[in-house]
DNA sequence: TTGACTGTTCTCTTAATGTTCTCTACTCTT
DNA sequence: AAGAGTAGAGAACATTAAGAGAACAGTCAA
């Protein structure tokens, strides 16, 4: 492998930055801006060079047709920049941790779930967002559980067992009361392992 | 796998929101529209790079015979089982639908964040909590923003602009305060699209 | 069956973009 | 002092991307 110049290296800065940020490579011009010149002739030359590198791919003439080698292909994973309220600026903490979408979620016996209702609002679930529900029968105490009260109605709630062996359902919502059920009404679908919300841009 | 151009890649965007709502593809003046153009010449040449790049099938002469394919990164779906607290049991765990993680949360200038700290506990966001986070420069009105205060503390809150320009950023939280800032100490790093939470079984 | 729609194939236009060149200047090394 | 290598400007040319719109042929529903 050729030893990068400093432009060359400045150039590949750029666009591992800009793709990453943006999704799709820049033009010429705009990484002429990037990296502080005027010409496109020499970008291209330098590009020319990452080439001859293997650290890039061109598609000849495409406009946009640079396509980054790195290797880490899209995963299923996203950059975790750190934590926030630390009182630091979050900026260029680049990629050292990943998280993996897959790991957060996937699963054996997992399925998802939409939520309609305000009755878990307390407990961060808003109407609208979607759950993560691992299939089984039991479930611990204070779990938060999808269950099926008389074969007919479905609904989210976190469990208690009292001690005769009767059931509550716990709404996190303080407009709404526990319900309490004899143990034989109540069937247990699942328990909730996560949750997930998108915001609309 | 071919780049795709600004132009196919609107279309495609169009298409796969489209399909997704009615269920039926449009037609060509549709897309036109859709994407903002007047030829269906045109469409139609995006159509065909879209088939060749193998993301959509064109069943030739059909109306509405447009078929967009799997190509999309498999594997990181969950079987979406339906509404939950729609009083009925979750009939039939069939996968029918499926609910893309991909989809919901991947895209290019997004990272991960964890969360430390209770001042969005009102907006269903908890300590401990990941939140993803798009990086833009600009913000909507009322949405939430990470914020970079003086350079140094960064914050999750919401926006709202005054009128005299100045900024106040709000917590939701009513333990907690509004804070108020000139335009020039507040630099937005991002807003938040997405957000998740894992349940420890 | 028929006629209005709809998909397909063309050619044309315009602006933006990639590619190739030549020329200049600066910094090293030997 | 003379090359050699790196940086950069910018002109000239070729190609692409994006779009309009006409003409034709096949589809589909009343």
């Amino acid at each position: 492998m050729t030893i990068l110049t400093r432009a060359q290296r400045r150039t590949l800065d750029f666009l591992s930055r800009f793709i990453g940020e943006r999704g799709e490579a820049p033009l010429l011009d705009e990484i002429a801006r990037g990296i502080g010149i005027h010409s496109r002739g020499v970008v291209h030359r330098y590009l020319k060079a990452l080439e001859e590198a293997g650290l890039i791919r061109i598609h000849p003439r495409r406009h946009r047709g640079i396509e980054l080698m790195g290797g880490r292909e899209s995963s299923l994973a996203l950059p975790l920049a750190g934590r926030i309220a630390a009182g630091q600026p979050i900026e260029a903490i680049e990629g050292q941790e990943e998280i993996s979408l897959a790991d957060f979620f996937l699963g054996p016996g997992r399925f998802a779930l939409r939520v309609t209702g305000d009755s878990m609002v307390e407990a961060g679930i808003l109407d609208g967002d979607t759950v993560i529900v691992k299939v089984c029968q039991t479930a611990e105490e204070e779990a938060i559980v999808v269950a099926l009260i008389d074969g007919e109605e479905a609904t989210l709630k976190r469990l208690k067992r009292e001690r005769d062996g009767s059931i509550t359902l716990l709404p996190e919502n303080r407009a709404l009361k526990p319900m309490h059920y004899p143990a034989e009404r109540v069937a247990i679908q699942g328990v909730v392992v996560g949750q997930m919300r998108r915001y609309e841009g």
